[in-house]
DNA sequence: TCATATTAATTGATCAGTCAGTTAAATTAT
DNA sequence: ATAATTTAACTGACTGATCAATTAATATGA
């Protein structure tokens, strides 16, 4: 075989080997993703990798550009900023919550964190998007603060750190530890919990 | 140099291997820390490993045997069952964040986690103590619930689920993330912010 | 002396990366 | 149109490095 066809509609070569890295490397870990794991997956032979990208890692670099959720975050701006907390945050965190689990988004976390977890200076791509999520609930508990929707006394900052680590961990538990006790909940369900708890302790008490 | 006195208080060879594989695994993941590696910082050679190991793979179960904070969790049964809420939540929070930000048992999780990420069937060594630490959560929430200390609406098993949560994404955006707005606080300051938020809405309204 | 502990040298497997050579598409000349 | 030429895409065998694991030789303490 050799060249192929200029046809449109099919993905290019590029693209094709790195969404083929993209699975092989959610599946086994860059470190133990061969090139020929990935060329397997790609249906091509493991030289033409180089004939795309100088090395593995940038291989690496390229799927997490190309893969990168960022922009699936920009869209996270809520139209409602004036809707009450609780639909306020509940649809606010169901939406990080479909972003973060999605397959593509989950994938590219797998891989990224196994290089995180040792000493490789990637560019902490979930620190990209977390300080997003926070930034959008802490503004808007202290628009509803000065609105007298939630309690004075309590820090807006902290609450959204709070609000924040509690989804975290539950995705942490769901993905990585697997733990059944927190895998039978529907996405709906985790908001609900989350809110269900925390959110007596924002509202005024009444 | 060949076989060593058998001097007391100095660890033996076996250990010796193990304490240095721990330190390699956690700096460098299993897949990626090499015998060399772990031969230098034991200050032996690399075939001395299998005098004492079948192969990398026993290494690591007896790393994580050895290791394993389990018992350290054992100790978690707290002393005040009849402390009100704010005090027993507290302590109770506190001392499992103690544990698991050690360096001993968080060098584990990290080299358990790689192998984790990755379809690797490791005992979920993380899987063992959460259960314990929502239980012990669970009973005093339930307990204190009949004594009329904390609201009776809310689900103990729920806000158990929650309270843990939130500490564990609080403890993963710190040592897998970096993330230094959650860095700068103490463990004190953590349990604090998490309780601050999320008691308000347990207590009985007053 | 002799079982035990340790080393140094080695083996075979595997992997990332290279490269000379092949093929089909694209381009140009006729 | 179509043959000739060029070029981009691709292959697969190869290289050197590295690694886990083995083993023969050897040193040491009991």
């Amino acid at each position: 075989m050799a060249r192929r066809p200029k046809t449109e509609g099919t993905e290019d070569r590029r693209e094709q080997i790195i969404n083929a890295a993209l699975r092989v490397f959610a599946r086994k870990g860059f470190a133990r993703a061969t090139n020929k794991d990935i060329a397997r997956e790609a249906g091509i032979t493991p030289g033409l990798i180089y004939y795309y990208f100088a090395d593995k890692e940038a291989l690496l670099q390229a799927v997490i550009e190309i893969h990168s959720p960022l922009h699936l975050f920009e869209q996270l701006e809520p139209a409602q900023w004036d809707a009450p907390p609780p639909e306020f945050l509940r649809a606010t965190l169901l939406q990080a919550l479909d972003i973060i689990e999605s397959e593509q988004v989950f994938s590219l976390i797998r891989t990224v964190l196994s290089e995180l977890l040792h000493g490789a200076e990637t560019p902490l791509l979930p620190g990209l998007f977390l300080p997003r999520v926070i930034d959008v609930l802490q503004r808007y508990l202290r628009l509803q603060q000065t609105k007298g929707a939630l309690r004075a006394e309590i820090s807006a900052e902290e609450a959204a750190q709070v609000l924040l680590s509690a989804m975290m961990g539950l995705v942490m538990r769901r993905q990585l530890l697997r733990d059944a006790s927190v895998l039978r909940y529907s996405h709906e369900e985790l908001v609900s919990l989350v809110l269900k708890t925390i959110l007596p302790g924002l509202l005024p008490t009444g």
